[in-house]
DNA sequence: GCGGATGTATAAATCGTTCATATAAATCGG
DNA sequence: CCGATTTATATGAACGATTTATACATCCGC
């Protein structure tokens, strides 16, 4: 599992069905990159390609059940092994942390923002 | 430049000059991998090998003056883009923000505690 | 309906990597 | 001390994810 398919996988679950040329943008790879990734995760049966009726030449791309359940299985062990850490911290120092969140959802919604549009 | 050129080159500007073998083992890839990145970062100027008189099989890799200048003028434009963002933030944000550093250092210190005794 | 634009696929080349192996120097057991 | 083993690095082949260039099919505006 590369960083990019992880990522992909994230993404779809996250946003639904998406075209090539869209998640090769999100991702930051190119348009065959994404190409070969896409064939890659379809033949390990974690996504599935739908051909778009409005428009013959895109495939739309979505997870399968396996994609799902796999994405699901990745957040629930990573949130498992934060909680872990939390767990050891200090009362008073899990409370700071939470007391930060709203800034930290702030500071990741100023810099997504920005990405979207540079340099206006 | 590549995750790991920069990641080795902010190691040897933290911890002071290095072997091989002991970066490769703290970059998390193989010898021959980081034998062939230190002669890439030599190539370019920015790290150079100094023989260890005391064994005469190592190579004690550096960062040279560029390669030093390098790391912080780096580490300068990510403290810069976090300033940019955090002076986006409301006050009392910031304050959480800075009263959660004390746990953020504890969680880090967790992790990297774990990382070096595994199961135990 | 034609021409340019757009979405995807394919092929070749590149780059960072691993695996296998070679070489040289250090260390250890007798 | 001396041969055997271990340790540090280097080198070469193969791999896998990527990019660039390009081809092909479909859409859309005039």
């Amino acid at each position: 599992m590369t960083l990019t398919s992880s990522s992909t996988l994230a993404t779809l679950d996250r946003t639904g069905p998406r075209r090539i040329t869209d998640l090769a943008v999100r991702e930051g790879v190119t348009q065959p990159a994404m190409t070969v990734l896409v064939r890659v995760m379809e033949e390990s049966g974690l996504v599935e390609r739908r051909g778009d009726p409005a428009d013959k030449r895109v495939t739309l791309v979505a997870l399968t059940e396996a994609g799902t359940a796999y994405v699901r299985a990745r957040r629930r062990a990573g949130v498992d092994e934060f909680v872990r850490l939390i767990d050891q911290l200090e009362d008073d120092e899990v409370e700071a942390l939470a007391a930060a969140l709203p800034a930290l959802q702030h500071l990741a919604a100023l810099d997504s923002q920005e990405r979207e549009e540079p340099k206006q």
